[in-house]
DNA sequence: AGCAAATACTAACAACTGTTAGCATGATTT
DNA sequence: AAATCATGCTAACAGTTGTTAGTATTTGCT
């Protein structure tokens, strides 16, 4: 009768949740039982239920944890007033690679596995990216107009942006070739370019 | 007992397939069922057994001819003379552009769901993937070595690109913004001036 | 029209799903 | 030591899963 064994400044539920993520990233959503679930963690299925209400749960978890992460990081950006629109660009998309490298299995599932959260909760998610999404083009249509960024589509420009980081998810795979710094560095380097005045 | 309708060049099979890689997009292979096929096609579960021997068959359909459709293209620009190292990369830059756009159902099915492949076919897929993340790779940096492209990480580039394009899932979601046209073009253009010589 | 092949149907299967009820054990507090 | 509460267990549920067997019906060919 192995308890689950909890860090201390961690809840048994976020022993449960991180194990989710860890799931849900590999198999999916939908093809990760509760039974796995609970090999992952050492304990019975029904014994879940005494940390969570539902396999959703988990799921809203995981998806708005992440989302609100990146709604942060991009509140400072936009209160900062030391930074121009193309250096607020950089920062963010540095922290969207460090992100995708050091909590990869969280922001996988949110990206990948969303789609199945329960109303309200999926409506409220859309919404949320969709105004995140939003607030990034203002950054660049800002820069824009103040002449420090190329003229460009900003919509266009996010769109690759936010889904260029995604490759980082096969670098996870075959780690050997590259270090994360290096991996950063080259990212950055290649999206910046297409901002730049030349 | 209405019958599967098939287009003249098209047999049943295909019918059925184009109908579960809408479906396995949507709502994925996992949560996808038999008889929410059924339902696509018009028809009853049990029936679509007479054309397919199993839901494992149709994931593989999708995912090895949509890859099918990358390779060949990649072996038509290896064998190009007319074009050099960077109007090769932009020419295949185009070509997974268009796919994203013109085939979005399949192509996101091959990029989401082949984990679900059976063995030996997901072996086979990676293996596949691999490979072909690999000859781009190689002409990127004969590029380099020719001084026609930048120097750059070749292996962070290629993770980039391939990946940028995924933005175009969303592009589908709310179209109205701007047109297939101009996305690919400012998509171009920002994935290629990382590699331009300045 | 009649025969054969293709394709549809209904019914059923064993395995698996998320979740609940009821009870036992563990740790913590009194 | 007794009591309390958190957490674990087993057993079971109703519903869903992919798939098969057996049979009826439609289509295409002679």
């Amino acid at each position: 009768m192995a308890r689950i064994r909890s860090k201390k400044n961690g809840s048994r539920k976020d022993v449960i949740t991180l194990a989710a993520a860890k799931l849900f990233r590999e198999k999916g959503f939908s093809a990760t039982g509760m039974r796995d679930l609970a090999v992952e963690v050492g304990v019975e299925a029904a014994s879940l239920y005494n940390h969570i209400s539902s396999k959703s749960e988990l799921l809203q978890e995981i998806c708005f944890r992440v989302a609100n992460t990146f709604t942060t990081h991009l509140n400072d950006m936009e209160l900062n007033e030391k930074l121009d629109s193309l250096e607020k660009i950089e920062e963010i998309i540095r922290f969207h690679i460090r992100m995708w490298i050091e909590r990869i299995d969280e922001v996988l599932v949110t990206n990948n596995e969303s789609k199945y959260l329960n109303e309200p909760y999926l409506t409220t998610f859309l919404n949320e990216r969709r105004i995140y999404v939003k607030r990034l083009e203002a950054i660049i249509e800002l820069g824009i107009k103040k002449g420090i960024i190329r003229k460009v589509q900003a919509y266009a420009v996010v769109l690759t942006l936010m889904s260029a980081v995604r490759g980082i998810e096969f670098w996870h795979r075959t780690k050997k070739n590259i270090s994360a710094e290096e991996l950063e560095e080259s990212m950055v380097m290649n999206l910046i370019s297409g901002l730049q005045k030349t």
